[in-house]
RNA sequence: GGGGGUGUAGCUCAGUUGGUUAGAGCGAUCGCCUGUCACGCGAUAGGUCGAGGGUUCGAGUCCCUUCACUCCCGCCA
């Protein structure tokens, strides 16, 4: 091939038996008899098993070689005896017989440690990324990372889109995250931001006639980082169409989604056609707005059996009197579990900040009863009731929750995950996709009272335009949807206000006059102006995907270069200190934190 | 900004109720070993127990402060 090898560590087999071959790579392991030195050579492709005996006038510097130098080994195909088959390696039939070799590349003594399973510091793996990125399953995680990009595009481009890219550098916008701001040396004083995502720009895109815009796009927002949620930068397949309703942009996404989790996974994906729904019900049925339909459990409205009179739990029944709700997860089959897991599901839950969850079970003998510490507060006919509402059987139980509506949502919630994660009922081979449509274009600011657009405010409202009730901005219902795949919340996406009346009068609501709806938005409403034709779009999160597809639980496991917590990139230094120079030109001083 | 977890040898970890000289495996170094593939066997080196302060006759262990990493809440239209 080249002056370093005629071949790669994974492509050798008993076919090339007695060939002279080179090939360069890692020193992965060694297995030193004392006479007789295995040594396995690694590269991209694979590893490769290389021989050398005592009786070599190298033996005995190739003995002292560290792990991971990098080095070049001449040497002949040789089959292995039967018993000596490694059926592990591609590669494991033959061996090379070492007829010379030359190191490349010195190494130090490693900080980690490259052929190991083991578990690392974050710390040091990220200092050392280019070690960590040795090892297999984060190499073979980048590599699927890759592979599920370039399949993107090709089916993107199938499918008659374009990829542009759109600029790094841009303006600040009112709206969303914290923006990084990149100060401008031509124009002292002022700042660029990067682009929480390039939604103005695509929008633009079509303004401008194009169609059918994607771009595999890097976004940036100042926020903090959690396990699924990177510091500072990430990906979106950013998607925008014209002349479409909200089913065009659904059958694309659909389309595609099938095709990458199909192609690059072997785990099923439940239901072909995603299910549709709305946001309120996904809220009464499970607590949030990014179900995970793997979970069979369904939250129930209980509100009502609290004001009958033959209920007499009095905590709940008071509450509810002062405006509190009740709603319950029925788990099905449950009667021959043990107390303790009903007590650690209410440890659980207190432990949560919550204040606990009311458990019974549904026994019957003459009569319906409930067994458990509220069950005797209980009427049969009131558990009657609960089992019409609910669905539930004798030998169920149910889990209550009582209080505002937005705390029970979200205790529910995340019972739902703990339950169903303690009884097993979650399958961890599968995918459940889901779009959650319909959401509010506005909600209210429970601290400050003030009405905000509840998610993207360039969406378009739903129902007759001219008839639109801006008296009850609540009550307005937006043509915005996301995209959910087991609990994970890919993408949002909407179809977008193309009218600058109707856009304006929708700021209005969120308390922006005109005038600084033109200066904060002037690129995309001036262009609204000119001719804009209907549009909408979305943008799945590439990094979830592959942390779909690849199995991680963090999404550092399926980044080349990521940063730590504290949004810092410790083999790179970044963020750093500048010079007094750089500064200067830029008409910048620093205030130091004290 | 707030809450939880972790921090002991290069790496992964153990260390009991506060009590002698802080241990193991991997790695490193040296020696032995011709069929291993997590090779095996023996020896040696390697420690500011994250840092600082306190309690105590005595602190890896208890208390306070602080730093780092991480998970979560807030935040992320």
């Amino acid at each position: 091939m080249n002056k370093y090898r005629s071949h790669t560590c994974g492509e050798l087999t008993i076919k090339d038996k007695n060939k002279t071959i080179s090939l360069s790579g890692w020193i992965n392991k060694k297995r030193d008899h004392g006479n007789l030195l295995f040594l396995d050579l690694r590269d991209n492709y694979g590893i490769t098993q290389c021989l050398i005996e005592n009786s070599h006038p190298q033996f005995k510097e190739l003995e002292k070689l560290s792990l991971e130098t990098v080095i070049k080994v001449d040497g002949k195909v040789s089959e292995r005896s039967k018993d000596t088959v490694n059926k592990e390696l591609n590669t494991g039939e033959i061996e090379i017989s070492v007829i010379s070799y030359k190191i490349l590349g010195h190494t130090k003594e490693l900080p980690l440690p490259v052929f190991s399973d083991q578990e690392y510091a974050e710390e040091i793996r990220l200092k050392y990324r280019f070690l960590d990125l040795r090892r297999k399953k984060i190499h073979q995680n980048i590599i699927l990372r890759s592979k599920v990009i370039s399949f993107i595009r090709s089916e993107m481009e199938k499918l008659g889109f374009l990829e542009f890219q759109t600029p790094i550098l841009t303006s600040s916008s009112p709206e969303g995250a914290r923006d990084f701001l990149v100060p401008s040396r031509l124009n002292p004083g002022k700042f660029y931001a990067l682009p929480q995502a390039p939604q103005q720009f695509k929008q633009l895109v079509m303004m401008s006639g194009f169609d059918r815009y994607f771009q595999i796009a890097p976004c940036f927002r100042d926020e903090d980082a959690r396990a699924d949620r990177s510091p500072g930068e990430f990906y979106q397949l950013d998607i925008e169409m014209s002349f479409v309703e909200q089913e065009n942009v659904f059958e694309v996404v659909e389309t595609l989604m099938k095709k990458i989790f199909k192609k690059f996974s072997n785990k099923k994906i439940i239901y072909e056609s995603f299910p549709k729904i709305t946001y309120s019900e996904a809220m009464l049925k499970y607590g949030t707005d990014k179900p995970d339909l793997r979970n069979p459990l369904i939250i129930n409205e209980f509100t009502e059996i609290f004001k009958r009179e033959d209920v007499s739990f009095e905590i709940f029944k008071k509450l509810v009197k002062s405006g509190s709700i009740v709603r319950g997860i029925i788990v099905k089959n449950t009667k021959d579990k043990p107390r303790s897991f009903f007590d650690g599901i209410d440890k659980w839950a207190k432990e949560q900040g919550a204040s606990g969850l009311a458990y019974f079970t549904i026994e019957k003998d003459s009569l319906l009863k409930g067994k458990g510490p509220v069950g005797k507060f209980f009427s049969s006919e009131s558990i009657e009731k609960i089992m019409e509402i609910s669905k539930a059987n004798v030998g169920d139980s149910v889990f209550l929750a009582c209080g505002k509506k937005n705390e029970i949502e979200k205790i529910l919630s995340q019972a739902r995950d703990k339950i169903g994660d303690e009884l097993k009922l979650i399958n961890h081979n599968t995918y459940a996709f889901c779009w959650i449509i319909d959401y509010p274009m506005f909600e209210k600011d429970e601290n400050t009272k003030k009405i905000n657009f509840s998610h993207n405010p360039f969406s378009m409202p739903q129902g007759e335009l001219k008839n639109l009730d801006i008296s009850n901005p609540l009550e307005i219902k937006a043509y915005q949807y996301d995209i959910v795949c087991n609990g994970v919340e890919l993408s949002s996406g909407a179809i977008r206000n193309h009218i600058p009346e109707l856009m304006y009068k929708l700021f209005s609501i969120a308390g922006y006059s005109k005038e600084e709806v033109d200066k904060k938005f002037s690129g995309m409403i001036n262009a609204l102006s000119y001719g804009a034709p209907p549009h909408g779009g979305i943008a799945p999160g590439i990094d979830r995907i592959i942390m779909l597809l690849a199995g991680e639980k963090n999404i550092r496991e399926i980044t080349m270069f990521p940063m730590n917590q504290n949004a810092q990139d410790l083999m790179m230094n970044a963020p750093s200190e500048v010079s007094e120079d750089q500064l200067k030109e830029l008409n910048l001083s620093v205030k130091k934190k004290k």
